[in-house]
DNA sequence: CCATCTTTTGAGAGTTACTGTCATTTGAGA
DNA sequence: TCTCAAATGACAGTAACTCTCAAAAGATGG
């Protein structure tokens, strides 16, 4: 179901952007950390498609991993964080920064939003996938997208804010990171709803423009 | 902490058009469960305001509420719920379906909300805010608003879709649907925040002409 | 290579939200 | 007053977390 093989733990760092950024200097400690963060992701969604996310339990997959549970609640709050963490944070954050300051904040997103995503599939398309229909499927994850480490609302804000330069968001801020966040996820989720045939990239720019119209239309 | 007495334990129906709908013929068993449900509410809020929401147990919610635990589970799905949930998706659809299809979406929600806010606040301001500054401290809460069984997005789709006189939902109404849901939750939250003090209705007025105008100036 | 320090791990006990079952109680209706 | 259906309580059980503490393993300096 995953990508990867059971002997290709970690994937290939010269080919994946995202993975060679945390690799350079790495200790025998952090790689290994690294490993069993991987493996117990890997066991987890092994698991979830044999016998569903419900139920599978925690302890289940702290076994499959070869880990115990206190150890797999160290490396995952939740076990909701399982499917909805990600480590794009800086990435999406990053690519937002370099836009221009008098561009339109909805263009930002959007112009950053495809060309990350369209680089991300290019590698881990089968995993995005895998979480993103687990997501659609099970209503407590659906729930928890808001929740979760990495909000995508406190990502977009976050920006906001530094952009204008002040130290306090305002209140239209707010209002504008929670409506890309919202309209963003249901991009992600529509695509996964839809087997992964539309281009995602084509179904932002979509939701973007809606946006920008003011729902036009509807 | 709430605004009714002991001794005032279901609000004047004759004042309270929300009250006053669910009253007509109401039997002697029906009667009894809305006092249950109504006790335990303020039992937990009662509770809440003196040792906070998470050092609260369900258990203890039941002790003072004189029920045992498993009623407290037949009334609420979930300790959440005792704050998530409320009885006005109802009014929220007539209202909505109340205004001409051939109006924009966005102006038939910032109308529809607004006037039945208005009229929510003459009658349960008290509850109302109290429940919107636990949410807005409680971060368990915050991230519940999307889950609890009404979800304003699903609310505001079923609108969409049943005016469009169509089956099925369009991607464009989800997108929609979840935007709108998204901005009027941060007007809210904004409400409590501000202490209550601000007008919700300009409130809601600023945040939908935002919307409307494609997030212009951000 | 060894000794020491720090980080990571596992074991285990505890809490709490929630589920399911079954017998008892209580209001509804004849 | 009798009968039926709905509401309740008692109880046992599950699983997701939390906390604490001692053991194991990597880092570091000699």
């Amino acid at each position: 179901m995953t990508p990867q093989q059971p002997t290709a733990a970690l994937p290939d760092a010269s080919t994946n952007p995202v993975q060679a950024k945390l690799e350079a200097p790495l200790s025998l400690r952090e790689r290994k950390k690294l490993k069993t963060r991987q493996t117990i992701r890997r066991e987890a969604y092994r698991l979830f498609s044999e016998q569903s996310y419900e139920n599978t339990t925690v302890e289940q997959i702290a076994a499959a991993a070869e880990v115990s549970p206190s150890t797999f609640f160290r490396y995952f709050a939740t076990k909701e964080d399982l499917v909805l963490s990600d480590e794009y944070d800086p990435a999406v954050i990053a690519a937002l920064l370099e836009r221009p300051t008098d561009e339109p904040f909805l263009t930002s997103c959007r112009e950053a939003m495809t060309s990350l995503i369209r680089e991300l599939l290019q590698h881990e398309r089968e995993e995005l996938f895998t979480r993103m229909r687990l997501v659609t499927e099970v209503p407590a994850l659906r729930a928890g997208i808001h929740r979760s480490g990495n909000n995508p609302q406190a990502l977009f804000l976050t920006v906001l804010t530094r952009r204008a330069g002040v130290e306090e968001p305002t209140y239209d801020m707010r209002v504008t990171s929670a409506a890309i966040a919202a309209a963003t996820a249901e991009a992600l989720l529509q695509w996964a709803a839809g087997g992964g045939r539309e281009s995602i990239a084509d179904l932002i720019d979509h939701t973007f423009a809606l946006l920008e119209s003011g729902f036009a239309g509807v």
